[in-house]
DNA sequence: TTCCTGACTTTAC
DNA sequence: AGTAAAGCCAGGA
């Protein structure tokens, strides 16, 4: 495991529940702010809600999930999140102004 | 070493 | 406002 997963994991770890967070953010928060693809991947790779990384926390900088490329499905996203409190716009996607996590 | 690709972001048309 | 292209870093072929 990088150090920089590690990192990644760590920060998404930390994200309060009913509170999303972008990857730009938490690349920026680890350091490297260039990195935001990779902070996506390390979600692909993460292990998971059970193992204590909660990507469907993390969403897109306007606040859209992954299309297609979620661990279960965009719909399952939603449906977690709506679940933990968070607000959808009826553009489908998160109301950022209000739940975006902010360090 | 060069080219291609990617859970992103920003800028331009 | 919505869509398209470029920029960015790192890894694989």
């Amino acid at each position: 495991m990088d150090n920089f997963f590690q990192r990644a994991f760590s920060v998404v770890k930390q994200i309060p529940k009913g509170r999303v967070s972008t990857y730009g953010q938490i690349a920026h928060m680890i350091g490297e702010p260039r990195k935001a693809r990779y902070v996506g991947f390390a979600m692909h790779q993460s292990p998971g809600v059970a193992g204590g990384v909660p990507c469907h926390r993390v969403v897109f900088k306007d606040g859209s999930l992954a299309p297609g490329f979620a661990f279960g499905g965009p719909d399952a996203q939603r449906e977690l999140l709506e679940a933990e409190g968070v607000r959808f716009l009826e553009n489908g996607k998160v109301d950022m102004k209000h739940f975006l996590w902010e360090a």
